[in-house]
DNA sequence: TCTCACCCTACCCGTTCGGCTGATGCGCGT
DNA sequence: ACGCGCATCAGCCGAACGGGTAGGGTGAGA
């Protein structure tokens, strides 16, 4: 049984999620509340977090960067208008879902079972905009590295690609900036490239740095 | 009664797949083969695509690029080790998802029901670093540039992510290496940053160029 | 012990970058 | 006709970058 909770701040949404996903025996509505705010009572015993606002208030981003959501994982339910669908990496939650508040009632269980078990799902049109497109990768020029980057040129790469000088990345790591550039130059061997800016193009490809 | 067919080199993945997935009511294993190529015969009936194949071989892109998978799902099992997840938006296929080969038959369960859907799923772990990250939206500063880039400007972005020099951009586009650097000077202010870097990262962040 | 590989440190030097100031031409809407 | 935004071009200069070369430290294996 998926202890599941609502937040939406229209009543007719909260009424209407509750009746699709209340008819699935998997499922249990344990909750059913406007706002995040009214949320804190009921988290303790709540697996999946429902959360049918839309737009997402400025506040309810960090009320979700809380500690206590730890546990639960979030769907989204989203508007086809509201375009600009954002990701929620970085939050605490277990495991987070963006759907189209449109979905199908057997998407919403799908989707809510699929995040019980710690995935994340999402609807593509809403997913894909979000994913880096590596066009190469298609062209299969997945290769690896013949040399992988040692810890510290990969610490280097990293601060490099956040637009770090020299002489900062330095100053950032503690050592010269003699040193960075010796690393810098290593990076670029191995990465087969000759200037920072295509580093980071490779890196973030190749999937050896965070943007 | 969904209808499976499972692509992995190895033999023991293969009956150990089919075993686990065999024993749910929901899912009908149609289909066994070696490799994508022996697959051909068994599309039509196909409902989702799990693919065990790690790792993937030059030829397998191209395969699922075809337009025979347009109507399947696509369920791609890796290994913890090959850490060089990869997207596979813009494949013609239903949708698709990444998931650990250590996943839990459950896990395997709900995620091919929810492909199944045509819903996106993943392994957190491996679909977190395929994302955008926008810093920025945890605090909610959601804004687009308050002076959007030119025509040309984007242009001459494009081709500074690509690792070009000034002079080599200037080349490229048939203009002085003064314009652009003229160019490249506007894309800095109106990105708030002060290097080709920085430039790059919050041009990719932005979703303003292709990486 | 002595290589040897690997990582870190360091300096020199030519090239490139980025900011500054300034100028011309073109299209567009008022 | 005028202003305004966009694209183009130019010279100058300090700062940063990138390549080449070389020395010192540590740990694994011969």
């Amino acid at each position: 049984m998926i202890r599941v909770a609502l937040v939406a701040s229209a009543a007719a949404v909260r009424t209407g999620l509750n009746a699709l996903l209340g008819a699935t025996d998997a499922i249990e509505v344990v909750a059913e509340v406007a706002s995040l705010d009214e949320l804190d009572p009921f988290l303790p015993g709540i697996d999946v977090l429902v959360l049918a606002s839309d737009p997402l208030f400025p506040g309810d981003f960090e009320r979700l960067a809380q500690e206590a959501m730890q546990g639960v994982a979030l769907l989204v339910l989203t508007s086809l208008k509201t375009q600009a669908a954002q990701t929620f990496s970085g939050l605490p939650v277990r495991a987070w879902g963006l759907l189209l508040l449109e979905a199908s009632p057997e998407e919403l269980v799908v989707a809510i079972e699929a995040l019980h078990h710690g995935l994340l799902v999402g609807d593509p049109n809403l997913i894909e905009p979000l994913l880096l497109t590596f066009p190469q990768l298609t062209d299969f020029e997945t290769e690896a590295l013949d040399e992988p980057l040692t810890e510290r040129e990969t610490e280097v790469l990293q601060l490099l690609a956040q637009g770090l000088a020299n002489k900062q990345i330095a100053l950032a790591l503690g050592i010269s900036e003699h040193t960075v550039k010796f690393h810098v130059s290593s990076i670029y061997s191995k990465l087969g490239v000759s200037n920072r800016t295509e580093a980071v193009r490779q890196g973030i490809r190749k999937g050896l740095i965070l943007l």
